[in-house]
DNA sequence: ACCTGAACACCGTTCAAGT
DNA sequence: ACCTGAACACCGTTCAAGT
């Protein structure tokens, strides 16, 4: 008879990193950032907690770092070919889509805005260069752009998270049109 | 012989919220937001940390709302007197004001941009509609100004606070000057 | 190399009790 | 009314031990 693949630890996927932060962020996009616990994520795993920090040496921080890293460090997507004289379109949908990203992980978000993990976001920020270089921004001019706009979509994504109380009782923010209508303001007055 | 103010628990100022909440600021401004605690916050009143649930009953969530309250909801003040035709000049310097005390309690940024709290920055956004509204600024782009103008200031300080490893090696940020020109892009785009 | 079990110090919070 | 003491369930992490 042969041998079931048996239920056991034996043969289990082994753990990796990127099995552990993607159970990690299951946890707080389904059960909020306060219920990620060594323990919990643990038992998503299968694994005794303890396990864990046979990967992540430095525990619960590192685990936290390697969050940060998985929703804001990813670059994007300069949009490639355009490469030129339509940056401010360029710039335009990277906002966008770093927003859909950042809205997407909405229990990650104050990680972000918190830990001292400047390698996260320094990629961000070149790649933000990067599209503004090859619009031939001049150089200084570039480095106020990418800071107010990095700043503008961190910001708003978090208003957006903890609501401003300004729909009280009726009134609905279209929190779509709103973040288009700033990204404009910031864009018209680059240049 | 004239009793001494005794040293004991009866006549200790009794604890108050605003005690408490000053208390917490310290803590969380001196050592971090990870150290509030609410057995040192005890230690820091001279009391049992049970004692604080008397005027908390909503524990930590309550203690937590109250810090933001305190750093995020006051209205730095909307410039009063000059009311009228400089508005942006007005939504600059409260812009400049807002920063400087977010910064200055740097440790409760993430909680200003996490807690579902909205009260705190409905105070905070009504004051700003009023400098417009005195601007004359139509009623949908003051909307628009609000927002992206609290969301840049949030987020610029996010950015600051964190640091986004820019300042590889030799380049040192000037931040004062970065926010005032990114500042200056929002503002310019308003009308 | 990879995982487990037991243990330690420390959390937030409850509840009955003191004054 | 205001505070304390003891207790409970749950943390992150260490360390020796298993395979």
């Amino acid at each position: 008879m042969v041998r079931q693949p048996s239920i056991n630890a034996q043969n289990r996927a082994p753990l990796s990193i990127e099995r552990i932060i993607e159970a990690a962020l299951q946890i707080v996009d389904g059960q909020g950032l306060s219920r990620l616990t060594m323990r919990r994520l643990g038992d998503a795993l299968e694994v005794e907690a303890m396990a864990i920090y046979h990967h992540l040496p430095r525990g619960k921080e590192q685990l936290l770092d390697g969050l940060v890293a998985h929703v804001a460090a990813a670059p994007a997507a300069p949009t490639g070919a355009a490469g030129g004289s339509d940056w401010r379109g360029a710039l335009r949908s990277w906002a966008r889509d770093y927003r859909t990203r950042l809205l997407a992980h909405a229990g990650v978000l104050p990680l972000v805005v918190t830990r001292r993990n400047p390698t996260a976001l320094t990629e961000t920020v070149v790649s933000l260069r990067e599209v503004l270089r090859r619009g031939a921004v001049p150089e200084d001019a570039a480095a106020a752009v990418a800071h107010t706009l990095l700043g503008y979509v961190i910001g708003h994504c978090a208003l957006e998270v903890r609501g401003t109380g300004e729909d009280g009782a009726d009134r609905v923010v279209d929190w779509d049109a709103r973040f288009d209508a700033g990204l404009s303001l910031v864009l018209t007055g680059a240049a």
